[in-house]
RNA sequence: GGGCGGUUAGCUCAGUUGGUAGAGCACUCGCCUUACAAGCGAGAGGUCGCCGGUUCAAGCCCGGCACCGCCCACCA
């Protein structure tokens, strides 16, 4: 009790790491694969990077899981988080190359095996930091039973779905033009690239033709890629080039003769109208070059230099130098008629931030459209739920055109493809086949393949585990929108595929949190802002509150203010319950006695407080969760309850005290429990203290909430509006704050709250036969009636008629603004007669409030 | 090029089925009232981006425009 009664102040930095340990200890978050999903709750979390740190999209994630989490918990259902890591291929890889390198050496001198093995190694020394910061927000994740994407179980999961694909002949391998990143030195898949706009430089080329003088003048962008041409196309409507079509052009500096074919691929308006077809190295010219049977000529290697196929003068240049090295020669040889500045957008890896240069590679690819049927059908049919609804819209447009998808990478940190050669055959399998000479395909898989079966090799897949049993599917997915094709899409796919079910029934796409300027939080713009931070200067609970009630449907930027908002309400949380749990008795016991209207105002307010929470929890709306928690704790609790009662509390004895005290004692339990899943620290330190608590808060199952009474609301609602109004007069007179001013009530439905009314608004009460006060100076309006007040020396009499005119100015302007309402035959004809009803009673109101100054 | 979101108080954001605008912070005034001065009480502050329409009534519904942001997209 000792520390109730002295510290004014709620620790939550001394607090948090001994609660967390409480809760890490009980093994609360590890519950028993029993029972089924059905019955069971649980959320897969979105795996972190290995690498990565804590940052503001987490911490919001993390905070909304675990407010589900705790939620779910509390209405006595088996919760499983489950908890792990990715071990996010290319920046993982990035990372540990860079540390190499800085140590004087590359990843290719180590060696594939010594540098896989030097990967693991940094995970293993800062791979979970991020577990840690998880913690220090409260998660009440599934720490015992922590995944890593590469774990020996995980990858045989993966191999085994690759494998399967591969036998139903939706995986294969292809020749075809890939997006490939010079910055990773990898091919990457479609959703891994960004559009940017830059401005290039558009060169007019004049190709001679073959058997005359003519020329044919092309449009590009790319000069270099000409050493890859081998046809020029136009539009075959096109009526400037029709008598060229069949005919053949020279490309300039190399003498390869070309073929003009017509395509209507090509648009007459642009450019030229013709257009050099170099299928090596554009997408659109790929498809042009294999209707029409072209060769496939490449000169740009995956180094991004130029090959030997490129010819002497231009091997081994960058793409840059070879870009000039072709226009000095093109202008030299005169063939360069022109040249104008040209913005658009080009793509960019959005791994390494490396300009794509589109290569023809061979790779492997997993066909989808068959796959997205089924997923398709889930969303449609509403087994799977997008949240907030837009996003399903999104997901058809995706799903209903989706492409290919190139799944191997020229990595070494991954899953290696399950996939050996030996001359001209091919084994896909799960183990090496048997016999000699055989050699693994070196590349490794996307890493989004792997993430794509998270829900369900987390739990154990392809074995029938009891966690399977008892977890799968998921309830719920939280995630950001910026993955919803690149995993969320492929979950499902690969959920109904080889899980046999949908992988989860909600997917909530939350906020993106900007920074409080509006851009984009990152640490490269140093924009960031760091949760851990946060956490040590407000407390998690303060943040947690905060970031929820940033969050909506749509993208918010950080606001400093909500988690101070949460700092203070953990506090006003701590002193209202040292106010409580010092005045009443150690043998109290929680329990709903009321025997006042205040009392039976509050239990009303906080039946109301837990299903609006609940509701909003289930309906993923948190923000309004959080501050409709806020409104009741600070406001009906602190401000109006605990001064209601503090008499009471400080004078009342025998059974009127013990009744008080178990109404409090339940009062603060059920606010305790209602408000755990969002402050779980402050409402566990707190209910620790708590006579009569047994465990942990954050184990405790809630009842069900109690009935509202709109009797005792109406009542204590006109007592607040009637003390506010007093105050105000009181503030707006001048009167003193000490000074207790004579005044009476004249009105009606105060019988219960009169003296409460008095006191807190530090009134003196007279009666109706006291002579003694005279006239009343004043009247204060109040719903249902006027408080009269009377001379004192407190009252500024001229301040008070001043305070009477304005308010006559104010009715007046209402009254004529009823009036006019109530003359509009329109509107008396037309408006529901309930809403003409209440205006007609609200214009009597105001008539006889005026009559009455 | 297509699509989606946004535009409400100085700042960040709420505004449920259309019925005379709300919160937090900041600001002003008054209070060390025995839970909390990182507190308590009171107050000031808004032509709801612009134009038009529907309606008795529009922040909310419809059409158009402007600006900001995001996603998708194979015009060299």
């Amino acid at each position: 009790m000792s520390e109730l009664e002295t510290k004014t102040r709620y620790d939550a930095a001394e607090a948090e790491p001994r609660i967390l340990r409480r809760w890490l200890d009980s093994g609360l978050f590890h519950p028993d694969p029993e029972g089924t999903a059905d019955e069971n709750y649980s959320i897969a979390i979105p795996p972190p990077n290995v690498t990565g740190a804590l940052h503001m999209g987490h911490a919001l994630n993390g905070s909304i899981q675990d407010t589900l989490s705790r939620y779910q918990r509390s209405r006595g259902r088996r919760v499983k988080w489950i908890l792990g890591t990715d071990h996010a291929g290319i920046a993982t890889q990035k990372q540990v190359e860079k540390q190499v390198q800085a140590e004087g050496t590359t990843r290719k001198e180590l060696g594939r095996e010594a540098f896989v093995e030097r990967v693991w190694q940094w995970r293993e020394q800062y791979g979970n930091t991020i577990v840690g910061q998880l913690q220090r927000l409260g998660a009440s994740a599934d720490y015992d039973d922590e995944r890593f994407t590469l774990d020996e179980r995980y990858a045989q999961a993966v191999l085994k779905v690759f494998v399967d694909l591969y036998n139903k002949g939706l995986i294969y391998r292809d020749n075809r033009l890939v997006n490939w990143d010079p910055g990773s030195q990898s091919a990457i898949s479609d959703l891994e690239v960004e559009e940017r706009e830059v401005v290039d430089t558009l060169y007019y080329v004049d190709y001679k033709l073959a058997d005359s003088n003519e020329t044919i003048t092309v449009a590009t962008v790319r000069p270099e890629t000409m050493l890859a041409d081998t046809a020029i196309a136009v539009n075959p409507s096109d009526e400037r080039y029709a008598h060229l079509i069949g005919k053949t052009a020279i490309l300039p500096l190399v003498g390869r003769r070309l073929p003009i074919i017509a395509d209507d691929y090509v648009k007459p308006e642009f450019g030229t109208g013709a257009l050099k077809i170099t299928p090596g190295h554009d997408p659109n010219d790929f498809e042009i070059g294999r209707r029409h049977g072209l060769d496939e000529l490449t000169v740009i290697g995956e180094d991004g230099r130029l090959t030997a196929d490129a010819g002497e003068l231009f091997a081994g240049l960058s793409v840059k130098a070879a870009q000039e090295a072709v226009i000095a020669a093109l202008r030299e040889a005169g063939a360069l008629s022109r040249t104008e500045e040209y913005p658009h957008v080009v793509p960019f890896s959005h791994r390494s931030g490396a300009r794509i240069e589109p290569l023809i590679s061979l790779q492997w690819f997993m066909r989808m459209d068959e796959l997205a049927k089924p997923a398709i059908d889930a969303v449609k049919d509403g087994r799977v739920r997008i949240h907030p609804e837009r996003w399903t819209k999104v997901y058809f447009d995706w799903m209903e055109k989706i492409h290919p998808w190139c799944v191997s990478r020229q990595l070494w940190w991954g899953h290696q493809i399950p996939v050996w050669y030996r001359g001209e055959e091919t084994y896909v399998g799960m183990t090496a086949p048997e016999g000699d000479g055989w050699e693994r395909d070196p590349d490794v898989l996307d890493t989004w393949f792997s993430s794509a079966l998270w829900p369900f090799a987390t739990l154990g897949w392809p074995e029938q585990t009891p966690e399977l049993k008892a977890f799968y599917p998921t309830n719920v997915l939280s995630t950001a929108r910026d993955i919803l094709f690149l995993w969320v899409a492929r979950m499902i796919m690969m959920g109904l595929e080889f899980a046999g079910d949908i992988p989860f029934q909600d997917v909530y796409i939350h906020s993106v949190i900007q920074a409080p300027d509006g851009r984009r939080m990152s640490k490269s713009l140093g924009t960031g802002i760091d949760p851990v931070g946060e956490i040590e200067q407000h407390g998690a609970d303060g943040v947690r509150f905060g970031l929820l009630a940033m969050s909506s449907s749509q993208d918010v930027r950080y606001s400093a203010e909500k988690v101070q908002q949460g700092q203070q309400l953990t506090n006003k949380l701590w002193n209202a319950s040292r106010l409580v749990l010092t005045r009443i008795d150690d043998d109290a016991r929680a329990a709903a006695r009321p025997r006042t209207v205040e009392d039976r105002w509050i239990l009303s307010r906080l039946a109301r407080t837990q299903k609006m929470v609940a509701e909003c929890i289930e309906t993923f709306d948190f923000s309004h969760a959080v501050l409709g928690l806020y409104d009741f704790i600070y406001g009906d609790l602190c401000d109006w309850y605990l001064e209601l009662v503090k008499p009471r509390l400080y004078e009342a004895d025998g059974g009127e005290k013990d009744d008080l005290a178990a109404t409090l004692l339940y009062v603060l339990t059920e606010t305790l429990q209602t408000a755990h899943p969002v402050i779980p620290f402050v409402t566990e330190e707190i209910w620790s203290h708590v006579p009569g608590s047994e465990g942990l808060l954050a184990a405790r199952v809630a009842g069900a909430p109690g009935e509202v009474d709109e009797a005792a609301e109406q009542s204590v609602t006109a007592a607040i509006a009637a003390v506010q109004a007093l105050r105000g007069w009181r503030d707006s007179v001048g009167a003193p704050a000490g000074a207790r001013i004579p005044a009476r009530i004249e009105a009606a439905g105060y019988d219960e709250t009169a003296t409460h009314v008095a006191r807190l608004a530090r009134v003196e009460l007279v009666g109706a036969g006291d002579g003694a006060a005279g006239e009343p100076v004043a009247q204060v309006t109040i719903p249902g009636g006027v408080v009269n007040v009377f001379a004192s020396d407190a009252v500024d009499l001229g301040a008070a008629e001043r305070k009477l005119a304005e308010r006559r100015k104010t009715l007046q302007a209402e009254i004529s603004r009823s009036e006019g309402k109530l003359s509009n035959q329109g509107f008396v004809a037309k408006a529901p007669d309930e809403v003409v009803e209440a205006e007609r009673a609200k214009l009597v109101a105001l008539q006889a409030e005026l009559a009455s100054l």
